[in-house]
RNA sequence: GGCCAGCUGGUGAAGUGGUUAACACAUCGCCCUCUCAAGGCGACAUUCGCGGGUUCGAACCCCGUGCUGGCUACCA
């Protein structure tokens, strides 16, 4: 046994599976030539972050289109800023949105037979690693302290180095493995650095599958890849697991942009195929006219569930962060008004490359555009679903009579022009209400909105008790509308608005003021959908009954 | 400070030497209309961060410069 090798043992004595144990434990995956292989590897830190989602959506598309697998790791490595419980909850957003991974972490188990698929629990596989790095001279134990370092970095400051742990100043690379072996056998607390042999000097030629060829500064720093709690640093655990996971296609924000040199001298060192990297734009916002990342602190838009709560449909979300990735997706949008957008084929070179402001207008009118063209059956489906979660009165309302709330919400609904009325399930309670006789009655305890001053209760009393006897509710709607025209010359107003205008005097008002004494009559507000469908809906029966509790509160 | 990336209207953007600088959202007008939600039509960048240069011609090529963001940990 050589120096390097006693070393080795003297460190991981317990370890003794080797790389191509693991190599035949994690073998190639068998999987069609250009199918892609990519993750979602969050940090259990915190809840979902927008931009986290987005990055997954991005993750879980290109495998999706490519026959390929979509695995979630937890990356659980940095154990003090851990957040308890937060994976499982971070799997469960992503769920709420339909992202389900094909393989891997799912919370509360694991799929699959690449795993484990939490890094804490991977720690033996970084071991087996590392060995063979030592054993190799291409990792050593560094027993600098934190102190030491300090220092180190304040003189490289003053004297307008680099800082960092490279070249002369990487004194641990220098010591010889007896030396390594006597003061570990001292109990010296030490942690396992990377042997870097780059030159800062020299440029190293990369590809990203987003922002094409680029050249970085190679890499010079023996960084840490074993952390003195025996787990390993990020860039060393994305080595090993990219690695052994098969993953072919490493998509990440673009914060890992600098260290990707790392990476390439780690991924040669270990003699491993490179994944392929795509590094994503963040998404940003506007604060006091700068730039910034979208924060969770600050930004409420931030937390995905926000939207969640607030009843945003999470098709439109989804739809919304596809906008962003591939700018040509609104175009395809326009020709196919009704198709999955998961039909939409995203690709790397149309990714944008800064990153987008996020644009809340945005995210609404899409929410919108999505819930009206869905189907009455998948719209209540959706609506239950939320208000089974975050919305009390919903929920009793969806839950009273199914079929009379579908009713509602079908109405000028499934038609190619449907009617937008909702940006989210939120709105829906506020809005239709008035249909339930009880609720109706609770809010005509209020002052209804009635024109006072242009109409005196004896005009409403009379045009109320006119189109009381008189409803055409057995006719369609035009015939219906002619009626009402009808009606609305009986009682002294002018059938033809524009007529109106030109003759103000002969009338005591026009066709749109007797529709507006029946709406509000009925409904007890100003505004609601299609006059004839609400009318309808009610029946001749509450019609007539809701009328006369009005014509009651007015007398 | 050093290194890297990005910069086209309020927002997302198309655009790669010759376009009236697409399109979508937002905003504002007008039209339609029984309210609302829509829908239709139109306005909104004299100009592509800025300054030079190359060219008959530049958002697109070259040089310089500014700004914004990221990285520079035993965090990810």
């Amino acid at each position: 046994m050589n120096e390097l090798e006693q070393l080795a043992e003297l460190i991981f004595p317990d370890i003794t599976d080797t790389i191509d144990d693991l190599e035949k434990r994690y073998p190639q995956r068998n999987l069609p030539d250009n199918a892609i292989v990519a993750r979602f590897a969050p940090s259990p830190t915190g809840f979902l972050h927008t931009g986290s989602l987005f990055a997954t959506l991005i993750a879980w598309k290109f495998p999706h289109q490519t026959s390929g697998i979509f695995y979630t790791r937890l990356e659980d490595t940095d154990t003090k800023r851990e957040i308890e419980g937060s994976g499982e909850e971070l799997l469960k957003q992503l769920e709420a949105f339909g992202i389900m991974p094909d393989e891997g972490y799912m919370g509360s188990y694991e799929k699959g037979n690449y795993g484990p698929y939490k890094q804490s629990q991977r720690a033996n596989i970084y071991k087996v690693v590392i060995k063979d790095f030592i054993k190799r001279g291409l990792a050593y134990p560094c027993f600098c302290s934190s102190e030491s370092l300090n220092e180190m970095r304040k003189y490289q400051e003053e004297h307008k180095l680099n800082p960092g742990y490279y070249g002369e100043f990487a004194k641990c690379s220098y010591l010889s493995p007896k030396v390594a072996m006597e003061r570990i056998k001292n109990h010296e607390p030490y942690v396992i650095r990377f042997r870097s042999t780059g030159n800062y000097q020299n440029k190293i030629k990369i590809t990203d599958l987003i922002r094409g060829n680029l050249e970085l500064a190679e890499n010079d720093q023996h960084i840490v890849i074993l952390k003195s709690d025996g787990l390993p640093t990020y860039h060393f655990a994305h080595l090993v697991d990219d690695h052994f996971m098969r993953t072919t296609h490493v998509t990440r924000g673009e914060e890992w942009l600098p260290s990707l040199p790392i990476h390439y001298e780690l991924f040669e060192k270990a003699g491993w195929e490179k994944p392929k990297y795509a590094h994503l734009p963040v998404i940003m916002k506007l604060d006091n006219g700068n730039r910034r990342k979208l924060s969770k602190r600050k930004d409420p838009e931030a937390a995905v569930s926000y939207f969640l709560e607030n009843g945003y449909p999470a098709q439109g979300i989804l739809e919304y962060l596809i906008t962003i990735a591939n700018s040509n997706f609104e175009e395809w949008r326009l020709q196919n008004m009704n198709a999955n957008i998961f039909d939409f084929t995203l690709s790397f070179d149309k990714m944008t490359l800064d990153g987008a402001l996020f644009d809340l207008a945005k995210v609404k009118n899409i929410c919108k555009e999505r819930l009206a063209r869905l189907n009455k059956d998948e719209f209540t489906k959706q609506a239950y679903e939320y208000a089974l979660k975050y919305d009390d009165n919903l929920k009793a309302l969806i839950k009273r009579d199914e079929n009379y709330f579908k009713e509602i919400i079908n109405i000028e609904r499934e038609k190619d022009n449907p009617r937008k009325d909702y940006e989210t399930f939120k709105d829906v309670y506020p809005i239709i209400n008035f249909f339930y006789s009880d609720l109706y009655e609770k809010s005509l305890t209020n002052e209804l909105p009635f024109n006072l001053e242009r109409f005196d209760k004896a005009t409403i009393i009379k045009v109320l008790n006119t189109y009381k006897d008189d409803m055409g509710l057995e006719y369609d709607e035009e015939n219906w509308f002619n009626n009402l025209k009808n009606i609305s010359e009986k009682c002294g107003f002018c059938s033809n608005v524009k007529e109106y205008k030109k003759n103000k005097e002969a009338y005591l008002g026009h066709v749109g003021d007797v529709s507006e004494m029946i709406r509000i009559a009925i409904s007890t507000r100003k505004n609601t959908p299609n006059l004839y469908y609400v009318l309808k809906i009610l029946g001749e029966k509450e019609v007539i009954t809701r009328i006369d509790k009005v014509i009651d509160k007015l007398s």
